[in-house]
DNA sequence: GCCGTTTTCGGCCCGACTGTTTTCAGTCG
């Protein structure tokens, strides 16, 4: 049973947890955060690379120590440390400092004299009024828990970026709106691009500070005021949303910016930088002593440690630094270099537009291709197209194109891959196809071993073109299920095959990791929308977002080509 | 626990806010 890179992080995550709770040297303990970042973000599985005879050790932040608990990990499934650590503590622990307001510290206080060691006696203790008595505890702490506690059922999660964005927007106007404010931008996870989002970040240049944290806790959806100070203030919208605002002076606009982008680990790795240069960046500036060197824009704060400008969609520490000390950054594709969407439906499935209005407005975009991919028959409850209608729609297309100028709509089909791993469609149609995209829309739950054989057997098909939303994940509904995405985008790269990053804001399937995995593995993908009515045609910014997540450049995005180009590489075993 | 064109030992990012203090620890991002 081979242990998977997520396992093998999660042990080493939940390892700090617990040993931070304990008081360990919290260095150490950053140690183990690290070594499970990097095994998280790596693009091959740690049992592979073990079977190969790779060192382990030579991984940024892993040395001896942890190289051998991996290894440990991988051949026993255990790591002996987590246990003996788990027996002298009850797991529950690390659980209760997630809790805001309860770190390791408190927790540890919390154990060790009340004997506190889940939900259920923490809230009984807080009900009781025994928290209160505590010594560094009072009042205001013990309700925080209580009402904490209380809510905890409604198990708070991170949004998808689509919904952020209903949220930020709205925000932002109301800012800009206030006195004084000059600049005012969502920062953090938000500004990265990442799939989902916890928090919002805003941060306001604003020569009038006070007023302007008036302004921001009287905003009408605001339900809670958390924390509210002088240059910084915390916020709980009526939908559980929390917002934080900073304010910043202009000549500090650049440093904060940096600062409140992140991620932590970025920003932990440009800061280790600075600190070798005998320098210090905090959010208002970069610093030699009292002198201050730089800090209106994030572009001359990088500069000052030798980097050049990194997109905040790289800001991960998953070796931006490193490339950009050596000038080798990527060169992100843009929403403007996508010339086509390669995966739209119309009313003849589950689409609700005809072909030609879903033409017209890709053609509006400024886009030169289209790609009509109605689900197949299989997809019953989608209206899927059997052999007969997609003949008659591939007629239809034919003569589309006779009246569009400059625009062509491709023909295709989202092809069913049935449990056996062939083609919902006969050959003779598949061959009149311009491309395909092939998904798995049932029997979610085949154990890894066969859904991974039963994808590749479907790309050994000469028809297969692009596979669609490839882990079949939808964020916070449905968990992806279980392949070997390494396996497949090796088969995939053999065969000539690509990958889909489905754009659609709960799919965004490839994600960024899988993205950057293709990368490194010189596979290529297509960025589509999977739209299904005209203005779904705009989740392509979503779509792009994940892609610059993952480091890929115009030329590794097949939907950057010409018609022409695109065309030779879609037939790719006929040719 | 990791790491080294200053170092194999002694560093390891940095500041705001809160609640609890009476000068600060803990939490958070």
């Amino acid at each position: 049973m081979p242990v998977h890179n997520t396992e093998i992080a999660e042990m080493l995550s939940r390892l700090a947890e617990l040993l931070e709770i304990q008081g360990a040297n919290p260095f150490r303990i950053r140690a183990y955060r690290k070594a499970a970042q990097t095994i998280e973000g790596l693009p091959h599985s740690v049992t592979s690379m073990l079977a190969d005879g790779s060192d382990l050790s030579a991984l940024p932040g892993i040395g001896e120590d942890l190289a051998a608990k991996i290894q440990e990990i991988v051949k026993t499934g255990h790591l002996s440390l987590l246990d003996q650590v788990s027996s002298q503590l009850p797991g529950q622990l690390a659980e209760l400092a997630k809790i805001p307001t309860l770190g390791p510290k408190r927790v540890k206080i919390l154990y060790d004299t009340l004997g506190i060691k889940d939900l259920k006696s923490l809230a009984k203790a807080a009900r009781a009024g025994k928290i209160r008595e505590l010594h560094g505890f009072g009042p205001k702490t013990e309700e925080k828990i209580l009402a904490e506690t209380d809510k905890r059922s409604g198990t708070e999660q991170r949004i998808k970026i689509s919904t952020a964005e209903e949220f930020a927007e709205p925000i932002l106007d109301y800012l800009k709106n206030a006195k004084g404010v000059k600049d005012a931008i969502v920062a953090g996870s938000y500004r990265r691009r990442k799939d989902t989002i916890g928090d919002l970040d805003i941060l306001v240049t604003c020569t009038q500070a006070k007023t302007l944290m008036n302004h921001f806790v009287a905003y009408e959806e605001v339900e809670t005021i958390v924390s509210k100070g002088h240059t910084r203030a915390t916020v709980l919208l009526r939908s559980g949303l929390q917002v934080d605002l900073r304010v910043v002076p202009e000549e500090s606009y650049g440093a904060a910016l940096q600062y409140f982008t992140g991620s932590k680990a970025h920003n932990i790795a440009v800061r280790s930088l600075a600190v070798k240069k005998g320098l210090k960046i905090n959010e208002y500036g970069v610093f030699r002593g009292e002198t201050r060197l730089a800090g209106r824009t994030e572009k001359e704060v990088y500069a000052q440690v030798g980097l050049p400008y990194v997109e905040p969609e790289l800001r991960e520490n998953w070796g931006e630094v490193e490339a950009g000390l050596h000038h080798a950054l990527p060169h992100l594709v843009t929403l403007n270099e996508i010339r086509g969407d390669l995966h739209v439906h119309s009313k003849a499935s589950d689409g609700h537009f005809s072909i030609e209005e879903m033409a017209l407005a890709a053609q509006g975009k400024g886009y030169n291709y289209l790609a009509i991919c109605d689900h197949s028959q299989h997809v019953t409850i989608a209206h899927g197209l059997d052999a007969n209608r997609l003949a008659k729609q591939i007629e239809e297309i034919d003569q589309l194109n006779g009246t569009l100028k400059g625009f062509t709509i491709l023909k295709g089909a989202e092809v069913d891959i049935l449990e056996d791993g062939s083609l919902d469609l006969c050959d003779d149609l598949l061959q009149r196809l311009d491309l395909t995209v092939c998904a798995i829309h049932y029997k979610f739950n085949l154990p890894r071993a066969k859904q991974t054989e039963r994808i590749i057997r479907a790309m050994d098909h000469p028809s297969f073109s692009i596979l669609a939303h490839p882990t079949g994940r939808m964020i916070n509904e449905r968990e992806p299920y279980e392949i070997d995405m390494e396996q497949i985008m090796a088969a995939a790269l053999e065969r000539g095959c690509c990958l889909e990053v489905n754009a659609q804001p709960v799919r965004l399937d490839l994600n960024d990791r899988h993205c950057k995995m293709a990368k490194d593995m010189g596979v290529k993908v297509v960025i589509s929308t999977d739209a299904h009515r005209t203005t779904d045609l705009d989740f392509m910014r979503f779509g792009v977002g994940q892609a610059r997540r993952g480091w890929l450049e115009p030329e590794d995005v097949l939907n950057t080509l010409r018609l022409k180009e695109l065309k030779k590489l879609l037939r790719r075993a006929s040719s």
